[in-house]
DNA sequence: GTTTACGCATCCCCG
DNA sequence: ATGCGTAAAC
């Protein structure tokens, strides 16, 4: 028999020498959630409460105390937070931080199927369908079955779609969940099983995975293959969730298995900031904690560094009214301050015009134009307002809202390395075939098919295509071959799609095609940051290209430009002042939500995250006067939240006209 | 039978 | 600015 050696913990490892003075850095609350032992962990924070700083100290306190980086997983909501995060810490200590693993769930997950998918049957260069292509495979699949002319009236692609997505995240069966929505799903739900059924074959068949696959997909992996499970928990000796309030129970099961060898969780959130529900989001999750990882320790982040205690009192007020778990009143360590303003504008331009006026005034007085942020509920809410800055050359960056990933031409780009990257990727084929004259869904999806049957989807020789088309396919063809064939590094993929392209976009979009080539061009410049195809599909899918900022200053480029942003992506963040345009009733909370307490308790804490996200001054503001297609002008209602509100939390202020302009 | 052009309604929030 | 349904054109 072999001999054993027993390896005995370092020194250094038993007893390190800390290089960082945890005890300086942090209060007592933080300084105990960052230096917790082993096991689950949970912390209550919130907001402002230096969540994210405890956080980070507690990734460096690990590194220091022996855990190897690349061993610690750190998930967030956003890979721009986790980048963040990662980087802070790096700051902190030195380098070794920045191999920590970090990501969003999707994308994390996205890795795992890649490395380890083939046990699924899926290959490691599957391709990402957005919810559209999910909507337009599940809308061909239900041709197919011929439901679209079926006597009764059948859902509608996007309903359909939404439905089977809820199903994935509030990990529920179809079945039930189209019984409780609504009649036009529950005398369906034989068919829409059904098409479930051919939409998951579907995808498999193809190498295809929607969002909900990838959290979907690992799950099962990590639940059915006992050694890919071993593998990944065995890599993943801590992990740290980052935003539990707004996980799912999809996602809380994946923490489950991630932590399932080395049972290390800590877990940070804050009940009252959930606004993910309508992404099947459960604050429940974070409320059974406790009994989901038994012996969990509890930390709670109470004294808030942000804002100022008038700020702190308003949001005290709203969060107060609604029902929740984890009771906790933030109290400031930032005696002073105004009190919130509210103000009523006449009309939307008025508003746009206060709202520019007061940010300019604030830039003379010295705040950045970039720590200053109009936050709104949607992202059309700050069109008015975008022509306003755009008329004075206030530059701002926007966050939210329409991604340049689903505008039409940087789909269609993105088609072609699709079929590069996955030629059995059907969804990617019918777009670009779509894109040839003469060419509808009828033929693209006769040519899709004849080219997935043969060996070789780009082979010189062309399937039967009627006389106009034929000659169209043999240039995508041509265009594809040698890009198949040789693999050139990504850019200059990029590059000889664009060369084929072009022409296309100028005859499609021929009213607006330079705007749309610039974005392109940005695409392309995008593309030389990405080691290879896989990488970059996987990034255009997964996290919003960071568009460019609007209407800059050519003076002085280096002023980082002014913030608009929705609620939900401003999350997380903190600005010395906030604007909240269009607190109104309709708006936040939204009309989709008035008939639901649960639905309205979701908006009233979103407006609790914006007022939160204010340091040192909040406006809200309204227009009294609101315009609509048809139906002209009409008084708007202020938001509930707001009215709610007593005089001695918020300052209601006029504004007068002063000349005009 | 298919494609395309045109007028129409319709837009939440995100990976 | 897209996504649908309908009606004219290939």
């Amino acid at each position: 028999m072999a001999r054993r050696f027993t390896l005995r913990a370092d020194d250094a490892a038993a007893a390190p020498r800390l290089t960082i003075d945890y005890a300086a850095a942090l209060n007592a609350q933080q300084l105990a959630a960052a230096t917790a032992g082993a096991g689950p962990v949970l912390i209550i924070a919130g907001a402002g409460s230096g969540k994210t700083r405890t956080l980070i100290y507690r990734v460096a306190y690990l590194v220091e105390t022996g855990a190897l980086p690349e061993q610690i997983v750190l998930l967030t909501f956003t890979r721009r937070a986790a980048r963040q995060m990662v980087d802070r810490a790096s700051g902190l200590l030195d380098g070794r931080c920045a191999r920590v693993e970090g990501g969003t769930f999707h994308s994390f997950c996205a890795g795992i199927l890649r490395r380890h998918g083939a046990r699924l049957g899926y290959p490691s260069n599957f391709t990402i369908l957005d919810a559209s292509d999910a909507a337009d495979v599940i809308d061909m699949l239900r041709t197919e079955r011929g439901l679209h002319r079926a006597e009764k009236r059948f859902p509608r692609k996007k309903a359909l779609q939404a439905l089977l997505s809820e199903a994935c995240n509030r990990d529920l069966p179809l079945a039930a969940l189209a019984e409780e929505s609504g009649a036009a799903f529950a005398a369906h739900v034989a068919e829409i099983e059904a098409l479930a059924a051919d939409y998951r074959s579907y995808k498999a068949q193809h190498g295809l995975a929607d969002y909900d696959d990838l959290l979907v997909l690992t799950l099962r992996l990590l639940t059915e293959h006992d050694d890919a499970r071993r593998l990944v928990a065995g890599a993943c000796r801590h992990v740290l969730v980052d935003e539990y309030q707004d996980t799912n129970r999809l996602q809380a099961q994946l923490v489950q298995r991630f932590a399932g060898v080395h049972g290390n969780v800590t877990a940070v959130g804050d009940d009252a900031q959930s606004i993910y529900g309508f992404r099947g989001a459960d604050y429940r999750n974070i409320l059974g904690f406790p009994e989901a990882f038994p012996g969990a320790q509890l930390f709670k982040l109470e004294q808030n560094y942000r804002s100022t205690q008038p700020i702190l009192a308003l949001a005290n007020e709203i969060i107060g009214q609604a029902a929740h778990g984890y009771r906790k009143r933030l109290f400031s360590a930032r005696a002073g301050g105004d009190l919130p303003a509210l103000v009523p504008a006449t009309d939307s331009r008025t508003e746009s015009r206060f709202v520019a006026q007061t940010v300019l005034a604030l830039r003379e007085e010295g705040a950045p134009l970039g720590r200053i942020a109009v936050l709104f509920r949607s992202s059309y809410n700050a069109f008015d307002l975008e022509l306003e800055l755009n008329r004075r050359g206030v530059p701002f960056v926007k966050h939210g809202g329409m991604r340049l990933a689903e505008a039409a031409h940087i789909k269609d780009v993105v088609g072609y390395l699709r079929v590069l990257e996955n030629p059995r990727d059907a969804v990617a084929w019918m777009r670009l075939l779509q894109l040839l004259e003469g060419v509808g869904p009828k033929t693209a999806q006769q040519i899709a098919a004849a080219l997935l049957s043969r060996g070789d989807p780009f082979a010189a020789t062309l399937p039967p295509a009627p006389k106009r088309a034929a000659e169209a396919l043999g240039g995508l063809l041509g265009a594809l071959r040698p890009l198949a064939a040789e693999a050139p590094p990504v850019a200059v993929q990029i590059e000889r799609i664009l060369a084929h392209y072009l022409p296309a976009l100028r005859r499609i979009h021929f009213e607006d095609y330079p705007r749309r080539e610039q974005d392109l061009e940005h695409l392309a410049a995008l593309a030389g940051a990405f080691p290879d195809r896989t990488a970059l599909l996987t990034s255009l899918s997964l996290d919003p290209i960071e568009e460019a900022a609007g209407l800059a200053d050519p003076a002085e480029p280096e002023e980082s430009p002014l913030v608009l942003s929705t609620i939900h992506s401003a999350k997380g963040l903190e600005y010395h002042t906030v604007f909240l345009i269009h607190a109104l009733d309709g708006v936040l909370p939204s009309a989709y939500a008035l008939a639901d307490d649960a639905e309205l308790d979701e908006e009233r804490r979103l407006f609790y995250v914006a007022v939160t996200r204010a340091e040192t001054n909040l406006f809200i503001t309204y227009p009294i006067i609101g315009y609509q297609r048809g139906a002209g002008a009409y008084l708007t209602r202020p938001s509930r939240f707001v009215t709610d509100l007593p005089e001695t939390v918020l300052e209601r202020c006029g504004l007068d006209e002063e000349g005009a302009g």
